[in-house]
DNA sequence: TTGACTTCCAAAACCGATTTTGTAGTCTTT
DNA sequence: AAAGACTACAAAATCGGTTTTGGAAGTCAA
């Protein structure tokens, strides 16, 4: 219980050597003019003293923080992310390289993360801000352009092309999964959407259409449902799909969670998930692993993208042009065991409802 | 894409109203001395030109930085940490209504983590430190105490008395636990444990004597087991308590992990869950709700948590004695599926078992 | 009326770094 | 040998606040 020792200034150092503040910040930043002599000495001090810049005398004279800030939006239902920690250990990874920090706050709304934003901007606590899943139209975007504060994203927004963003291709990993269900033999392949006020919703609805125009399908609405990005949502969905006349043999969900759902419709159906019925899911939540049928999903390396978006941030903070950094990187797609091909076709399908119910 | 705009300072509310800087910082800061009309000036001068003072200069003049850091472990196997964001969302909820920020790190291992302590500190870059779970002998804690840096724990530590923490009641929890199996009617009731290096594996264990002996129940090494965290480690431990000659009719298991495993192997003995063996869990892992017999738990708050922990912070950073800032909340059972009256006596259980295999 | 207090604020010092400015020496150069 | 150019550093200004110091004006008691 000491503590009582006042920590090292630059000023002990150069009294301690006897030189000038001056002197031994240079040698700090490797400055030329600087004799080798003295550079050794001034070396040596720091050394000895244990000497440590502040960082907030330098920040204060410097203008800038070295941190970045992160709001992480805590969003009603699933409040807990469990890919967070991944993403925030992808960040600090790369930022401990980068001599950068992560300041993080939570905010429930949209208005709070952009209060949060004011906060911190206003209180000079960061230079650049990391977004988290972004909206289609996101106000955080705008807020953020409109003051030039630097920022990547993580997913793209209806206005990406203005600035840095990270983002997985939600629309090609779609499209695979189609044709993924058609190579299984499938040819009526529905899917079960969401709200397309998130940006991903819209790529995912978009890689499904041009997936089954790939494989020479024609989009039929009668086969597509959209729904509240829960379980108890993709249940529902899943049962108004599946209790047609001419039932879709195979489901994408734009979610694990609507996955789930579509699975456990589908059990209460007396189906056989990967048999009787494919389901495919998206994200990769630890959850699918578990069901009694693995989900087949897909997934991106979240600490990757952490990585990615810290270093882009940290190189538009040094002047970098925002849209040299804007990356799509492809969905891994994690075969389980709820895909398979179709034992039955639509019409006996739709016989094993009826019979079941 | 303006931005060009250099931020207004106190000087140039001081120059507006035409007073001196150390006026208006005295209004900033509630000085008794300012007259009511100087006051309402300052305040209309500091409105309409929108200033916000800078924390770097302020903190830099009063030395500190109303900022807590926080290292979390990226411990190898478990990296999700599905209630990370909840904890966040407490620290970071309490903060925002006391001006404080939190900064965030992640470190793979202790000596890293020490590190990361070492960097946040010498840059002066946080006042205190949040540690998340903590080590029966923690090197963190030895690391900060030496140094006199507050902090507060999130679980407890074999030298607790000396600095603040919050944890939730493992002991209790546990003791709990086996009351209520035996409640239920079982009198052979196993554990399943883990390394004691962790606190919480000290107390859970200790919970479940304390829960024998008030049971009036003999301790019995048979019916105990220690294992690796994980659900294959849960897999193993189950299968060679549950081979027995006489085996557990309830397995309480130390972590949710665990549980799981000690399910998968019930199910593949061709057990019953929840009727011929009990299992119940701890931790309230979102999983053990979609298990096909779904897990019986402890769950904590964890937004509690990390809500009291900052507070907690807060107030010894103001000087309260840390010792003030101890405190122990009860974990709240989560009765799901898993547990259940004995169907089978332990013998006729072994003879099931048996039969199975 | 005067000394002692208050009240309220200006001015300056200060926090700990970086950066600018200025200047002894030394080295070239013509 | 004087002028110009470098080298290597000291000294001072600066960043934007807070805190200390000190003093003018007003109030009060003796």
């Amino acid at each position: 219980m000491k503590a009582e020792t006042r920590a090292v200034t630059i000023a002990d150092v150069a009294r301690h050597v006897g030189v000038a503040k001056g002197t031994v910040s240079r040698v700090l930043n490797n400055y030329s003019d600087i004799s080798e002599a003295t550079r050794q000495q001034v070396l040596k001090a720091i050394e000895e003293l244990g000497y440590r810049p502040s960082s907030l005398a330098r920040n204060l004279k410097r203008g800038r923080v070295d941190t970045v800030g992160m709001v992480l939006p805590i969003a009603g239902a699933n409040a807990t992310n469990p890919f967070l920690s991944e993403f925030l250990n992808g960040i600090s990874y790369a930022f401990s390289k980068l001599d950068k920090d992560l300041l993080v706050s939570t905010a429930a709304t949209a208005e709070d993360a952009l209060a949060a934003y004011g906060r911190m901007l206003a209180a000079r606590k960061v230079d650049g801000i990391i977004i988290t899943r972004t909206l289609y139209e996101d106000p955080r975007v705008d807020y953020l352009l409109e003051r030039g504060v630097p920022f990547v994203t993580h997913g793209r927004d209806s206005r990406c092309s203005e600035h840095a963003w990270f983002d997985v291709d939600n629309e090609g990993a779609m499209h695979q999964a189609v044709a993924h269900a058609f190579e299984l033999g499938h040819r009526r392949i529905g899917f079960i959407g969401g709200s397309l006020k998130w940006n991903f919703a819209r790529q995912r609805d978009e890689g499904y259409r041009a997936g089954l125009e790939d494989c020479g399908l024609v989009f039929d609405p009668e086969l597509t449902c959209t729904s509240e990005l829960s379980e108890q949502g993709g249940e529902e969905a899943a049962k108004a799909l599946l209790m047609q006349e001419a039932p879709p043999t195979a489901l994408l969900c734009m979610t694990d969670e609507l996955g789930i759902g579509a699975i456990n419709c589908a059990r209460k159906l007396g189906l056989e998930v990967g048999v009787d019925l494919t389901v495919i899911g998206y994200d990769a939540l630890p959850v699918g692993a578990h069901l009694d049928t693995p989900l087949t999903t897909f997934a991106q390396h979240m600490e990757d993208a952490g990585k990615n978006i810290a270093r882009s941030l940290d190189a538009i903070l040094r002047g970098d042009d925002p849209q040299n950094h804007q990356r799509l990187v492809p969905a891994a797609m994690v075969r389980r065991n709820s895909d398979g091909p179709p034992r039955l076709s639509s019409q006996d399908l739709a016989g094993k409802i009826r019979k079941a119910i």
